[in-house]
DNA sequence: GTAACTGCAAACGCTTTGCACCAAG
DNA sequence: CTTGGTGCAAAGCGTTTGCAGTTAC
């Protein structure tokens, strides 16, 4: 899906589940809709924050929070620490990060099922949600400096 | 392998690797070597204490950081948050967790493998590490009053 | 007009650090 | 004896909350 495209669906669904548009939420609307990489709060407050010149980071926590409900972006845990955000691929997490540059691509896994199917019997779990995660350095991040760091 | 081993191999690898073994140290060793399920640096304290009455958390902290780096144990992230800590199997890191009593069972899942293969090829990247969790609900508490909380 | 939303500042809780004392090896 | 480890207290940091003013609808 095109980010502009994403985009109006974001506010399609914002608005129609009740919330108000303000230019805070728009502005981290558009900086999550529009990035392909792992955010922090703090990274989409600073760049949002460019669209909206008064925003404080309070509401962009508050607006993650909606987001998140609806839906539309998903928490990334991190090996560190873990308060990252993306845009949500619907209904698939199974998520490819580069370490290096954050950037993410989402991938089809639906062996995963079959799994959780086996799980259930052996173990006698009622799976309620899974995760499946890869880690590595992305293809241009291979061929430029390891260490440099291109954090959008 | 069984809790009483499990010790004594942690013993040994933290002995070995220079580090004092003090009775702060071993009571959060005890604590965690002997729990199969997800704990929190506040519930391993409050366990730990009744072993060692001076423990400090900071000591909880400062001992986690060290049986992490020996990969003695593992990080696991959870939904809401992310500082639990279980005793690492080795080598793997697939995790089958009871989002209600905490009970991880670590299983098997070589297909993981593969597929970080077919991304290297499919994406580019170089794969660094991988991570699956699978959050469910054990067969004891499904039997149980599902709103029962039996953290240990 | 009104309820939802805002930014600020302060509170909060978990984690880390500085430090003087202590004990493992 | 020496160095690494301890607990305490305080600092640090990211996140959440209370509140009075503001704005979308």
């Amino acid at each position: 899906m095109p980010s502009s495209t994403r985009l109006d669906h974001w506010l399609d669904i914002f608005q129609s589940s009740g919330c108000r548009l303000t230019p805070a939420r728009l502005a981290v609307l558009e900086v999550v809709a529009n990035s392909s990489t792992v955010l922090s709060p703090m990274q989409i407050f600073l760049a949002a924050r460019n669209r909206a010149p008064r925003l404080g980071l309070v509401s962009v926590y508050r607006t993650l929070e909606i987001l998140e409900n609806l839906k539309l972006i998903q928490r990334v845990h991190q090996p560190d620490g873990c308060q990252g955000f993306i845009n949500a691929a619907s209904g698939h997490q199974h998520l490819l990060i580069c370490v290096n540059c954050g950037r993410a691509v989402y991938f089809e896994g639906d062996d995963v099922t079959e799994l959780a199917e086996s799980l259930k019997e052996k173990f006698g779990f009622h799976i309620l949600d899974h995760w499946l995660q890869f880690e590595g350095i992305c293809r241009d991040c291979q061929s430029k400096n390891p260490s440099d760091p291109e954090k959008p």
